[in-house]
DNA sequence: CTCTTTCTTGAATATGCGTTCAAGATACTC
DNA sequence: GAGTATCTTGAACGCATATTCAAGAAAGAG
């Protein structure tokens, strides 16, 4: 018996951001050695291939941005003063010049959505439960009655997700620090009507 | 002397829509060649290399825009019908299922805008471009007292830039009809107070 | 009609890629 | 400490790719 080396998890978040990086096309399996410091072999018996490396890493990223997501919202404070903090936490990490300053899961949408049907699911599936919490988190402000609004909690969450995703373009267009919390707040005034 | 066969135009918005389909770098020259009709030799005599194409595409592209918005916006009617007939076109544009659904430029920005600086360069001088002339459209709508509001034209071009980003990554996950136009009133009900 | 210039063609080239596999290294078991 | 099962290594393979180029085709000039 022998048991692997590798820390499966620094190795997936590794291979995480090397595809936000590049992009899953443009990232050879030279530079994910590079990056997880496994070579080829260890890839393909770990992981079957590079596209199961990619699988691996968006599961990864899944429970990574849960994790995140609960820090932010499991605290006692207000809702709506955590969901501000959430959407700030959000623009701080599009204006930072790290590769992580990509979402995974947008970057792999418009890269191989529309190509592989499986991918397609599994970020449908993601980006739609990372939704249904937004919701609930807006659910819980009108319990709370922390916001009077004519729209549903549905209705919101739908909408600050579409704004988060604009936001994440936009930064790529203009990463200004001014401009980007000007647009959050925008978006996050209009959410509280 | 010999004049060339092919129409440039013809042939640019073939590679454009081929590039949307399958993202720059799984297009392959075998793609470009079944979409544009030429051979390899003469796609390389005309445009000297696949990245050479993607930047004439480009600007056959911004072009493309630039008329599709002055259909809109040249007609004797109020500034906001106009605007909210503009924005109601780009949600359509989401929903069918034509290739053309994706915005070749923000296609671009996410796929390659981090690894090649003169194709980052050429994507924020048109996307910022159409801002401005969003800009004058808010700013034509202030003028004619079509709206009032507390922020100004370039704010609201800002706004209104970042939704239609966010509607378009929204599109890739939820491209349903009735979500779809539900987020664009919104959008339009919030840019309009 | 003929010559010349230019465009078109598609096979050939070289490079880089994802993937495989057999030899070597390592840690656990008895 | 020997044996064994498993992991690690990195060179080798086949394939697909972007690019080149020399031969052939076509259109205009005289």
């Amino acid at each position: 018996m022998r048991n692997a080396e590798f820390n499966k998890e620094a190795v997936l978040r590794a291979a995480m951001i090397a595809f936000m990086d590049k992009g899953y096309a443009k990232t050879s399996m030279q530079d994910l050695k590079a990056a997880t410091g496994l070579h080829p072999g260890s890839i393909y018996c770990a992981f079957e291939n590079k596209r199961g490396l990619l699988l691996a890493a968006l599961g990864q990223y899944r429970a990574d941005r849960a994790e995140e997501f609960q820090h932010f919202f499991s605290a006692a404070i207000p809702t709506l003063v955590a969901l501000k903090s959430y959407l700030d936490h959000i623009v701080q990490e599009c204006l930072s010049c790290e590769a992580a300053q990509a979402c995974l899961l947008t970057k792999a949408l418009n890269e191989l959505a529309e190509q592989d049907a499986q991918v397609q699911t599994i970020l449908i599936e993601n980006l739609s439960s990372w939704q249904a919490s937004i919701a609930e988190v807006f659910h819980q402000a009108i319990v709370d009655n922390e916001l009077t609004s004519k729209r549903s909690a549905e209705q919101l969450s739908r909408f600050f997700i579409m704004g988060v995703y604009g936001l994440r373009t936009y930064a790529q267009t203009h990463p200004e620090a001014e401009i980007m919390h000007e647009l959050a707040e925008q978006l996050f005034a209009d959410l509280c009507q």
